[in-house]
DNA sequence: CGATTACTTGAATTCACTCAATGGCGGTGG
DNA sequence: CCACCGCCATTGAGTGAATTCAAGTAATCG
């Protein structure tokens, strides 16, 4: 994948077009937004916790982490960015940043000024309301993960992840066949999920035996769909996707919601 | 404590000015703002997950929940609300409700209709920031509580939860002498940081042995609270609260932030 | 090809869980 | 007023899931 200088905005408006259709303005706002892309290596910081940032990034190719260290040192992943996530949106409206960023896989970022962002956001409201909606999705996947972490045993916790992955990873279409390049090493997914490295290892190990996936090199493949959402207790619904995006994963139309 | 009718924006005014000083405008469409109180016992749903409701609430008195329950009804607390917060601000931007909201204690809850509050933020986009700010720092809660969760010990775990209650109640004027009412079960304590509710007593025995906790009945003292906080790994850092509201809990002024 | 990093496996341990029984407190009704 | 019931908290005993420690294998990179 090539990354084309504007690559970061084709990215953005490819998540929000999952939304509501931009208009030609709102497309040039975004076009317009300059940049500038970074090249990383596997393991590096992107932003400490504790700064105060005036600008803030998108994900471009790979994948990066939120993650907060405890007093002994022991790391736990708050969240996995994929391409076409901006992880850092808080930074508009919150001082201080309140966990760091790093890659953990060969990733490109690309950076911008968050007071450009501001005068976009200003500017159309639209696009501020989608930006906004984008931290509460995030939130929506945090309150997930609480649940994954707090709540599930390590099978199910590690089949869970992967069904998410699976899932945001197909909706920006970096999914073919139900597989899809998985770089991140059982340590990374070991702190994604608060269990130990060595437990990862059994964990994967029983997914693999069940048949639930398959693993050669750094990809990372499912037979059985239905049987890994099964076995994750999987429902997307909480990513929030739009109909399109998550075509294929919802199972029938959703229900018309219940009347309050 | 009696509601007054317009104790709701009172709340909200108030949190808020925690944060930048209101203009008379924005404090009078806050003001303004249409609201219905509901009184309700304990353990009593305010909204269930997958709903699509047209308005939202605000806690007055007492406590309330977010929670999820995974496929074998095992529930998870994913946020604990105390008076002056607005659970469910998600409502504004998803249109499906990705958790359920209940009462842990007796309590008083606003709801307000969404349209209103939409109305409000697209004439003053100084309160909409704001709230946003506030959907972001209940965002940076719940990356706190994966830390909790995922990397803590039962007792460190407990011990971090009380200093977080602690510190809010304090925002909102809800501590005397580091000590606070404190209704709730230790069943809902134990769903809160994924741990069994067995388990949950024997913590909370440990703290009070160790002097870390005083429960007289329900209400919480904490005889000293450089101890507790340790005993937590608690940073309270993360809650972005105003420094008027933080005043007392910040060992020292925060320092001049890392440059970029 | 040698060095480093990632992964796997086994064994012993520990933290937290479930199950089960008991005690305290508050409310309700005879 | 006291007896009873239900909810909450406590405690003990046994179990189990995940951890740490340790060793060894496979893969990757310069």
């Amino acid at each position: 994948m090539t990354v084309d200088p504007n690559f970061l905005s084709a990215l953005m408006i490819l998540k929000l077009e999952g939304v509501f259709t931009l208009t030609g303005e709102e497309r040039q706002a975004l076009h317009d937004l300059p940049m500038r892309v970074v090249v990383l290596k596997t393991n590096q910081d992107i932003v400490h916790i504790g700064e105060c940032p005036l600008q803030s990034f998108l994900v471009l190719e790979g994948f990066a982490s939120s993650y907060k260290l405890t007093a002994d040192g022991v790391r736990q992943i708050v969240a996995l960015h994929i391409p076409g996530d901006a992880p850092d949106l808080q930074t508009l409206h919150l001082k201080r940043i309140d966990c760091s960023f790093a890659s953990i896989s060969p990733c490109k970022v690309g950076f911008f000024q968050l007071d450009d962002l501001r005068r976009i956001c200003e500017r159309h409201p639209r696009l501020s309301a989608a930006f906004w909606r984008e931290t509460l999705v995030d939130a929506s996947i945090l309150r997930e993960w609480v649940v994954n972490v707090g709540r599930r045993d390590a099978y199910t916790r590690v089949a869970h992840l992967l069904c998410e992955f699976l899932v945001r990873l197909k909706a920006v279409g970096l999914v073919e066949n139900s597989a899809f390049d998985f770089p991140i090493t059982q340590a990374n997914l070991a702190d994604a999920t608060g269990i130990s490295a060595v437990h990862m290892s059994r964990a994967l190990k029983a997914l693999r035996e069940d048949g639930l996936i398959q693993t050669r090199r750094m990809h990372l493949a499912v037979p059985d769909w239905a049987k890994l959402v099964n076995a994750g207790d999987f429902d997307p619904f909480y990513l929030h996707l739009g109909v399109n995006a998550a075509a294929g994963f919802r199972p029938a139309p959703q229900p018309k919601a219940a009347a309050l």
